[in-house]
DNA sequence: ACCTGAACACCGTTCAAGT
DNA sequence: ACCTGAACACCGTTCAAGT
């Protein structure tokens, strides 16, 4: 019954029909995470959620103040899934700036590929109305710290240029996470294979490497 | 009682109370439009559009097959104002390719900014479910054809640089793009001023082209 | 402390019926 | 052709009540 070996994985997460309780607080984060993906935040209801984890329909607002408080919870945890990869990235590569902001926007891309609703609920602005606690702007602020400091020691080694590091971050965050939803979205860009989308992000890295390169 | 004198102001739309009839296409269109801004995509309920436009909350069946294809239909009218603009930057500096593709992207940022809730629904993957007639894809399209104008002709001219059309078109996509949807989402940037917003995107564009001019 | 069931106000959607 | 009203299955949320 140790199902617990498949739960650090990093990617898809298969629904299950029963949870193991004693902490249905997580029981609900599983149901909701994996419902998500096949449904849409838009969709996403808390019933049955409570339903897939064997629950009454009023026993998530024992751990949940309401249905935007648990959507927040499942945002806060993917912005944990990229803050991890982002510091992956950052020391998978310690001598090589370059290498470093390239793996990733890389990770960036695949993540938000393999979780495209995930990625719509941290981004797609579905969390005005949240709590002011800020909980989930300083989740978001640590991805962020990555590729902050991926790029400051990248300008202080000089291989990097640019008047000052927040305006660089802020353009290959931009670039990279405008690829992203530009790739989930109803447009025109769809690359087929994992291999077609490293292959895109390389190109348009390229040109953001030529522009910020020191000179 | 000529109203129509307000109506093609490009931005921010007043709520009305009483709509002239006849035409409850548009009655509805325009009630949606308006309650868009005030409650966001996810919020907006059929049933409040039509009270708003003075009918049943059943009538809107005889415009729109359901609430997804109000959507969209929304959306749809959303990309053709982006496209307007777009064709107005390419047509604000016809001999100067650099200025074109920077008014494109101020224009891009403003419209984005006064129509928060229209961007979110044309680009947050709202429209998944949408009929695959492919008008909504098509309109978005039809804007992305502007950029691509103004940036094959810069290449023609030899101002831009890069391996392909295409390649280059994504990326100056993408960076706005993604830059706006930083700007709106949970994110940290937030500028205050319009004129903030106009620096903000000259700085980071600036890295783009640093990127993209041919060398 | 944690969960349930009934209740309320709201949805989207369908359908028979009115003009 | 266009609109209405009742009806159905679903929501989120609250609250008294159970253990």
């Amino acid at each position: 019954m140790n199902e617990d070996s498949q739960k650090s994985a990093n990617l898809q997460l298969p629904c299950r029909d029963s949870y193991h309780h004693g902490d249905l607080h997580n029981s609900l984060l599983e149901a909701a995470d994996c419902l998500l993906e096949q449904t849409g935040a838009a969709k996403l209801s808390l019933r049955e959620v409570a339903k897939h984890a064997g629950v009454s329909h009023t026993a998530p607002y024992r751990h949940f103040k309401n249905r935007a408080a648990m959507l927040e919870a499942i945002a806060i945890a993917g912005f944990g899934r990229l803050k991890l990869l982002m510091e992956q990235a950052e020391a998978s590569a310690p001598n090589d700036s370059e290498a470093q902001l390239l793996a990733a926007g890389l990770a960036y891309l695949q993540l938000a590929v393999n979780n495209p609703e995930h990625t719509r609920l941290m981004f797609g602005g579905m969390m005005k109305d949240v709590p002011e606690d800020g909980h989930l702007y300083a989740a978001a602020e640590e991805s962020y710290a990555a590729i902050y400091r991926i790029i400051d020691t990248g300008r202080a080694r000089g291989v990097f240029g640019g008047s000052d590091t927040d305006t660089v971050v802020l353009t290959a965050w931009a670039l990279v996470h405008g690829l992203t939803m530009l790739i989930l979205g109803t447009q025109k860009v769809n690359p087929a294979t994992p291999a077609e989308l490293d292959e895109l992000t390389l190109s348009v890295t390229e040109h953001l490497l030529q522009g910020i390169r020191a000179r």
